[in-house]
DNA sequence: CGGCTTTACG
DNA sequence: CGTA
DNA sequence: GCCG
């Protein structure tokens, strides 16, 4: 396999496992892909592991992570010296009086145990050296390892059981469901996802739908809101200024200011939305999926911490979000300790954990990783890799070949200097006039992102539309001589509209597209794989052409976030427009006046401040929109 | 109870 | 179906 | 899952 050097020799690490808590499905990914990079080597099983890296701050939270994972602390060695307050039980016993597996001893595997933070990684990545575990270590300690597993279930992972009778299935899900919903009530995590055994076909699917369902407080009339006064909210607010589209009752986050903190007060409750998110993309539960971005655009923006009573007046917050927020928040005095044991149980889960694994593929996504997990019982790559191959599709070989590369963060820095390389290449491939080629950063980059899982550059021209400057020849030109200079290894999808191949003079002019058959669809673009010359690295990155016409537009829909997109174009249709990437249109077709892309000496960011002021969502930094 | 952003291309 |  |  073809990659970049890793960073960190990590090859002699003892077995390592990555606990899932507290960390996004998008940063769990990107972790475990960073320690496959270093070689380290690291398993999913956690009873095998001597090491385990965690996003947890307390060596009591570690233990129960473990004892989640059927891994019982038996003697401390260290103690995480910060957390003492936690640790009232440590040594022998912990506490857990729930030993009701009496002849555990035989098959018990007894071994050491060490439990450090993650910012142990991120620290050596950081310094691009393997720093001393010693400061980050949370807990050290002898473990029995596999206590339920010795006496219970022995392959605790997706057992490719024949598929069981439908009735069984069925009690089986509800059986779940109702250890679910017990341990929202006594959240005693009783539930142990390495216990659960899914069979096959659609009924795990709505498992994994339905493991939140518990919490149900579905088609109660009584908790919408509509009927509290102001002075009430202000009350809950507790004389802090009540933010207007809260006021308004806005429920567009393309109207307000949705700033990429974080930490922005409620993270940490939003961080279990996201899992459960998540679990409803994998799922193809689309609405219920659009539900949760809409709440979690919401409590994004909203600025102060959340209680109970405030969560019914928020939009797109009703009877469900606030059962969860009451679920979390009752469950513990410690915000850091609080949980969602629906989500807990997603994040233990082999099946969610295997359908993000193979959706996290470039070309795979909700539907063909289902395939993988449900029908051929997969649950690794190299299963993948070794038992289907030839059903992959190109892109999707593509994807798998670069699998840990395309996860891994890139740095602004990273994603400025390939920009200007490429940029450098377009104006040399622009034949005509090349000093007017123009070109944005868009994308997670341009909202403001640390860091970054792909680069999207916008082209335009200043004063050309025809295409040879922005047209499909143009980037036909582009992406061949990226490929000669070997800058760009593999093209993942090219493609233009037929509208944009051959000159366009009508382009060329601020007057609004011909009605009728004027429309053109999308924009131009190129889905690329680009290799950094010097360090070797793969990179995903996005070349878009826009006709000048559509600049503004061009860069609005660009730069996100989703959320955010989605509102802006109901917004626009509320209006009675059709907002697109290539211009806001009238319902006849006609461009909506004033949306059109620069006239005179007007900047990308003039022309877009023009879009957003025209349609009437009011001018919002980039920075502002990120609604994910 | 219907609607939920967008849509061509491979 | 998956991608942006 | 929420809204009109």
């Amino acid at each position: 396999m073809f990659r970049a050097p890793p960073p960190l020799n990590l090859s002699t690490h003892p077995l390592t496992h990555l606990l899932p808590t507290h960390l996004s499905t998008e940063a769990f990914l990107t972790h475990q892909s960073l320690l496959r990079h270093c070689n380290c080597p690291i398993t999913d099983s956690a009873v095998s592991a001597s090491l385990f890296i965690t996003a947890v701050s307390s060596a009591q939270r570690a233990r129960i992570e473990l004892r989640k994972r059927d891994i019982q602390v038996v003697s401390t060695v260290v103690d995480d010296k910060h957390n003492k307050d936690a640790n009232q039980n440590h040594g022998g016993k912990d506490g857990d009086t729930d030993n009701d597996d009496g002849e555990r001893k035989k098959n018990d595997d007894e071994r050491e145990i060490t439990v450090i933070k993650l910012s142990w990684l991120t620290d050596s990545i950081a310094a691009q050296s393997v720093l001393a575990k010693e400061p980050y270590m949370i807990l050290r300690a002898r473990a029995r390892m596999g206590v339920r597993a010795s006496t219970n279930a022995p392959a605790a992972t997706l057992t490719p059981t024949p598929a069981p009778e439908k009735e069984e299935m069925e009690r089986k899900r509800k059986e779940i469901l109702r250890a679910a919903e017990e341990e929202g009530r006594s959240k005693k995590a009783r539930w142990q996802g390495g216990k659960r055994r899914d069979g096959g076909g659609e009924e795990a699917v709505e498992d994994l739908v339905g493991i939140t369902k518990g919490d149900g407080v579905v088609g109660r009339p009584g908790l919408r809101r509509k009927s509290t006064g102001e002075f009430e909210i202000e009350k809950m607010l507790e004389g802090r200024e009540i933010p207007e589209w809260i006021r308004a009752k806005n429920r567009f986050s393309c109207c307000r200011s949705t700033p990429l903190h974080p930490p922005y007060p409620n993270s940490l409750f939003i961080t279990h939305l996201k899992t459960i998110l998540h679990s409803r993309l994998l799922s193809s539960s689309t609405t219920s999926a659009r539900a949760y971005s809409t709440a979690i655009a919401t409590l994004r923006a909203y600025p102060f911490p959340l209680t109970p009573t405030i969560i019914p007046h928020l939009p797109g917050c009703n009877g469900k979000l606030a059962a969860l927020f009451n679920t979390w928040y009752t469950s513990s005095a410690n915000p850091e300790s609080r949980s969602i044991p629906a989500v807990d149980s997603l994040l233990d889960s082999p099946t969610f954990h295997a359908l993000r694994l193979f959706d996290s593929i470039w070309g795979v996504g909700p539907a063909t990783a289902r395939k993988f997990v449900f029908e051929y019982k997969l649950t690794s790559l190299d299963e993948l890799v070794t038992k289907h191959w030839n059903s992959l599709s190109r892109v999707q070989q593509i994807g798998v070949k670069f699998y840990d590369e395309l996860l891994l963060p890139i740095s602004r820095t990273e994603v400025e200097a390939v920009a200007t390389t490429i940029r450098n290449v377009a104006v040399e491939c622009c034949d005509l006039d090349p000093p007017g080629l123009e070109m944005r950063i868009v994308g997670g980059y341009r909202r403001g992102k640390p860091s970054c899982h792909d680069i999207d550059l916008l082209f335009s021209h200043r004063r050309h539309s025809s295409a040879a400057v922005v047209g499909g020849e143009f980037l036909i030109r582009l992406v061949k001589r990226l490929e000669d200079l070997e800058l760009i290894t593999h093209t993942l999808s090219l493609s233009y509209p037929g509208h944009h191949i051959g000159s366009l003079p009508e382009l060329d002019t601020d007057a609004p597209a011909v009605s009728g058959d004027g429309n053109f669809d999308s924009l131009p673009r190129g889905l690329l794989i680009y290799r950094d010359p010097t360090t070797g690295v793969h990179r995903r990155v996005d070349i878009i052409l826009t006709p000048p016409v559509a600049a503004g537009t061009a860069l609005l829909g660009w730069t996100g976030g989703t959320t955010f997109q989605r509102d802006l174009r109901t917004w626009c249709k509320t209006r009675g427009w059709r907002f697109r990437c290539d211009g806001v249109w009238e319902e006849g077709g006609g461009r909506v006046v004033g949306t059109e892309g620069w006239g005179g000496g007007e900047s990308w960011e003039e022309v877009e401040r023009r879009v957003m002021e025209r349609v009437g969502v009011g001018w919002r930094e980039p920075g502002e929109r990120c609604t994910e």
